[in-house]
DNA sequence: GGCAGGAATGACAGCGCTGTCAATTTGCGT
DNA sequence: ACGCAAATTGACAGCGCTGTCATTCCTGCC
């Protein structure tokens, strides 16, 4: 029937226990035995069952990836988040499981520790706008079980992976600003998230640093959805003395000032610049194609998950990974009117 | 430390597998020794360990989810019926992981071999457009892995959950027809996705129920994609007798076409009728906001799971749920022009 | 009242692996 | 060549639960 680890074993002519510990990478066995166990299974295309590893070994080889669903970004910035972490995952023959928590539904923390004991993860992987919820962080904590964070809003000791996006911001800012616009206005995203936050902050800081002085008018807020950049947009072109150019917080946001750039007339990029944030597939096929940022999102989740599993092997020590970043410079701006 | 089920037992004064057979909703257990140990469990916040029950019982207590990560219809989408199987799942204390297979790869027999083999999945949900690879049904059969899909093209003997894609399509082109519309294009999906051709069938099936010829340069086709729609309306517009009317397989097309229409100086709904499909959070968010049909796509992936689950607790046969759709009416239609 | 027959309960082994610790082998200095 | 410490290997129990089968407890009926 089943290949089993004693089977491995007989065929290695060594004790179930060394096909264990080269199983699980432990030291003090010879190079050789090493081999001709590793040889074993592969000839005899053992798979070690996951239960029984976990109820001997008291570890679930289970990674969950919480999420926020009642307010969450794009689906489709989770989706390639979640695609990355189990991508690493299985890597790592760890398997992951996935987990919206509705934080403003207050029993997050019972819905938690549920979770935990009902699944034993041997980590967890956080997503904005979850990863710097205190009361969160603090209870994975008191259940000892360690996370990593994509993109956290505090920086810190916390594991996990971010993108400056402030400078990232302040770049996409400053190409404007070289295409010649002054009158440049902005699209917040959802207040609290750090990805608004720091993409105001790049705005702010590149205006700055170009002596324009900040106009209250040209900072409109929005919700990161397209919807809201239409509503955005509309306020923005209503105003005595319109913008040129406009950074939007995400690109949702952005193809919606572009939608309401078609209802007032205004041609995009000769009447209107336009520029988004993400790189979502949509900011390619829009006409013209937008410019944007691009933030590796799938490759994101991956690297938190490898942080992560990281910490959880003792093989050294995770940390927090900065990705860079790349302007995709397309045909929604061009020179100012 | 943690609650065992044998502590179970001592507190209810009945031995451990008596507490098991409570535990599994077995027979043979009378009704007082069922409550004393319901509430001992109760009283000492019991949760069984999933990998002990998994290991003595020979069964995972997993689902997983599969999906086709090449190909797939819109992450939202997924991301819904992802969420429903997930309560589902939750509810009857089953564990969810979801697979992202790449049926173009080729490789998929073996990563689903694995899947297979490395985590026991009791019973498997199937998404579009995964839900009729001929393969791959039959390993899963040969695997003895019983199965529920979402929207699967053949409806059968299968089980799992459906929407009457066709008649929704026909009822949405047939308001088109009451506002006066003669001239009504069609958007059609990627190819071979049921979605697409049930769609098409609708639209067909109303169109020549109103006495219309099909003019085959009126039905254009597409990809599902915001782009495609773009495209696609281009070419309608481009047409020397323009359609006044246009119902898109799906939103995103949908949003695409009224993107167009603005390229081209048409007003929505006013010079030109659009519908999609799906009802999408953005179809709400346009202005004017989408005429389109309501899918419940979270409510489908729950009732696809409990299908399942209920197949894999033998309590009676689970079946092929039709489940009903609504159009949703709004300001991107109106009366010919 | 006694007994068959089914319902309810329990004893016990074992699922496939790993932790602990004991046994054995190896390498090294003298 | 010998002794000793360190490296390598193995024996064995047990993780928390369920399957199997034996045992006990009820019924109803003659």
């Amino acid at each position: 029937m089943r290949v089993r680890l004693e089977d491995v074993a007989r065929a290695a002519s060594v004790s179930p226990k060394t096909v264990s510990r080269v199983l699980n990478d432990e030291a003090n066995v010879t190079d050789a035995t090493r081999q001709r166990v590793r040889a074993a299974m592969e000839a005899m295309d053992y798979r070690p069952h996951p239960s029984a590893r976990s109820l001997a070994g008291n570890r679930s080889f289970l990674v969950a990836m919480l999420y926020d669903n009642n307010d969450n970004p794009s689906s489709t910035y989770l989706a390639e988040i979640q695609d990355g972490v189990l991508e690493a995952c299985d890597a790592h023959r760890y398997s992951m499981m996935v987990r919206p928590l509705r934080m403003r539904d207050g029993d997050f923390i019972r819905r938690l520790d549920t979770l935990i004991s009902d699944h034993h993860p041997d980590g967890v992987v956080l997503t904005p706008p979850i990863t710097d919820y205190a009361p969160l962080l603090k209870r994975l904590r008191e259940h000892k079980v360690p996370y990593a964070s994509v993109s956290p809003l505090r920086r810190g000791k916390t594991l996990g992976v971010t993108m400056d996006e402030q400078h990232a911001a302040r770049a996409i800012v400053e190409h404007l600003l070289e295409l010649g616009h002054r009158r440049i206005a902005h699209v917040i995203g959802i207040a609290n998230h750090g990805a608004s936050r720091w993409r105001l902050a790049g705005y702010r800081e590149a205006m700055a640093a170009a002596g324009l002085p900040e106009d209250p008018a040209l900072v409109v807020q929005g919700a990161f959805t397209f919807g809201s950049g239409v509503e955005a947009a509309r306020q923005l072109f209503s105003l005595a003395e319109r913008p040129t150019a406009v950074f939007a917080a995400n690109d949702d946001m952005a193809t919606g000032v572009m939608w309401a750039a078609g209802e007032y007339g205004l041609k995009v990029p000769h009447d209107l610049s336009v520029c988004g944030f993400d790189d979502t597939p949509l900011s390619r096929q829009l006409w013209p194609a937008l410019t944007t940022v691009q933030q590796p999102s799938r490759e994101m989740g991956k690297i938190a998950a490898e942080q992560l599993l990281t910490e959880l092997r003792g093989h050294g020590t995770g940390r927090l990974v900065q990705m860079p970043f790349s302007l995709q410079i397309r045909g929604s701006t061009a020179i100012a009117p």
